[in-house]
DNA sequence: CCCTGTGAAATAATTCACAGCA
DNA sequence: TGCTGTGAATTATTTCACAGGG
């Protein structure tokens, strides 16, 4: 009875890392009311092989119809489910200087259940500033709140200093998921799953490409006309 | 006489992408006054396996001293220069609402030779604004400013229905690089290189993790003492 | 037919294990 | 001896190609 039509253990990382991809093109596709899509159409609008989206939905289980396609809807609950998102996941963001501020008021963070319920600062000139409707509190409330709201997510939104020890703190009060904004990696209990972004790495990968391009087809000044 | 000691070409993304954090984790052995490490140590303060390290290290060139291990600035120097990084990389941010504005003050940018040299927005409230010691400037203007100030990177800040606007405009205007932070995927010619950063897809990420922990080891009330 | 779901083949990435040099 | 650099083995991921159901 415990109703799980597929173990998530055999889902890969690769296919989980696309999932989110292949959820907002469907949210899209809906929203114009289309109904169906064959694996080929959503591939495209995606921008991955038909192939690859196929093997990847199969692992969730068959949703497609033979010779048709896919509904829009179905497929779109199902990956929701996998994904984690028909329940509710209370977020916790720490450090709210210009990016954590940022955060609170991101409409991304809205959508497919996550909530922002608890901002944290030890800021005197922040705390009981209001974000979003929530009221900013101090660091030391931390451990109470992830128990009384049950919090699973927290964002580190601090400078590069303070993010250890935030992390010990997320991870000792009982978050197990922590999204990391600061510029600095941060060591936590294995128990503690950790997805660093950082604008400095996407910049310097993007730097790399930009430098390889350049040797591949040197820009010339041909602009617009 | 190029004195390319290795083409980028053979540098896997997979490398790459792990490229920034080696270069983040020896700068801070760096300002410890460290100077030399094996990679061993290197591996295991980053958190990768020093086979991998090595490997990655080896594509490229030899840098390292066999029965000794390698020296930190000079391996610093020449990750920089395997990423671009000894070049300077100008920056327009697009879109000023709260986290174009976070971005451009963001520390993180200003490192590594990226400079924020010109923000824009259409809102007739921000334009005029000085972000960081640069005025936000009607999106008209792009194309003129990227071709006086050699913009190669563009970010896009906007809310989702701009982004692909946005994004064709930065193409037209020779911008071959894009940081794409909107919620939504836009579509460029083949030349043009985006990477999108997604809050979003990152909790979906997260919460799928998360998931999947609480069905390997449910969390029990054990908090601190 | 058409399009899904999937074994099998190809390719990519990681890890092992050790030769070779300081 | 100790640690790098790297072929070889392993594992993961992607792509192919087609059997099979609607």
């Amino acid at each position: 009875m415990s109703a799980d039509p597929i173990s998530r253990r055999d889902v890969s990382d690769a296919t989980v890392a696309r999932l989110p991809e292949y959820l907002r093109t469907l949210s899209r596709l809906a929203e114009r009311g289309v109904s169906c899509v064959s694996s080929a159409e959503l591939a495209s609008a995606v921008g991955v092989r038909s192939a690859q989206l196929r093997k990847d939905l199969s692992r969730l289980g068959s949703y497609g119809v033979r010779g048709v396609g896919y509904e829009v809807e179905t497929l779109a609950v199902e990956i929701s489910r996998v994904l984690g998102l028909t329940r509710d996941w209370p977020v916790a963001v720490v450090g709210m200087g210009n990016l954590g501020h940022a955060l609170a008021s991101y409409p991304g963070f809205a959508t497919k259940g996550f909530r922002v319920v608890a901002l944290f600062d030890d800021d005197p000139g922040l705390v009981g500033e209001q974000v979003g409707g929530v009221v900013i509190r101090p660091f030391a409330e931390l451990p109470a709140r992830v128990r009384s709201d049950r919090i699973a997510i927290g964002v580190i939104a601090t400078p590069a200093a303070a993010a250890q020890a935030v992390g010990e703190a997320l991870a000792a009060a009982g978050v197990r998921s922590i999204l990391n904004f600061a510029p600095a990696s941060i060591a936590v209990p294995a128990a503690v799953d950790v997805r660093r972004v950082d604008l400095s790495t996407e910049l310097q990968i993007l730097a790399f490409h930009a430098q390889r391009r350049t040797y591949a087809a040197p820009l010339s000044g041909a602009v617009a006309r």
